[in-house]
DNA sequence: CCGAATCCGAGATGATACTG
DNA sequence: CAGTATCATCTCGGATTCGG
């Protein structure tokens, strides 16, 4: 199913390559919050997303998570991190092109989500 | 951009319900392993899984976890667990119909990690 | 041999208060 | 406003043990 381009020869990943892929993939961007916030703001890239907006747009998220993991993201090159010289200061958030590429990822669970609840309440009655 | 199906009538999702379908996903879906089990039984569904092969498969689990994971992922269907009458006993997994439909999840985390290790290598020079 | 149950430390997550 | 500090709690996951 998936590609692999390796010394410029296209060919087939083999199963195993497969896992490994996913495992380098959930390393980056697993745990309970990252996708959630690369979502978030890549659905308002023509906004100003400021700390403050980002925590109340993430139901549920505490500071200190959105912190951390707005840092880990930063340092995987998927998103930008602003200060503006404004009074008092912010800081504006914003994914990069690469960040971007993250996007058919969160569009599956969007819909695996949404078709989840449908059968979740089908089988409620 | 994705869509949701109300009383018969689709409408795009808003931003705030994307993210509650995310949510509900990375419930059923998240942590480190239920993806990478998802994936491995779905490669497979021509084969018996017994539980150890599985083990052997997905590189660093360990009983406990996987056993935790199969349980959690027969709760919520994806999965089927059947007791085999050998001697010993055995147990065969298999994903269900429903747990097909995590494969475009699971595609598009094999092929962004697949991006990323390209990426990487070429930042590394 | 398959897998469950228990114990335990380490790290992840959360609530609240606090600083520049 | 943007985070940090502190303390409490929950979960992860390895080692080991137990039963079928």
């Amino acid at each position: 199913m998936a590609k692999i381009i390796e010394n410029g020869i296209e060919r087939e990943a083999s199963c195993t390559e497969e896992l490994y892929a996913m495992r380098d993939s959930l390393d980056v961007l697993g745990g309970k919050w990252k996708l959630m916030i690369i979502r978030y703001l890549t659905n308002r890239t023509d906004q100003q997303i400021h700390f403050k907006k980002l925590q109340r747009g993430i139901t549920g998220i505490s500071a200190k998570m959105l912190s951390k993991e707005l840092k880990e993201l930063e340092i995987n090159l998927l998103i930008t991190r602003t200060i503006q010289d404004t009074k008092p200061i912010t800081v504006a958030y914003a994914v990069t092109e690469y960040g971007k590429s993250v996007f058919p990822v969160t569009e599956t669970l969007v819909n695996w989500g949404i078709i989840h609840r449908e059968k979740i309440k089908e089988s409620m009655g």
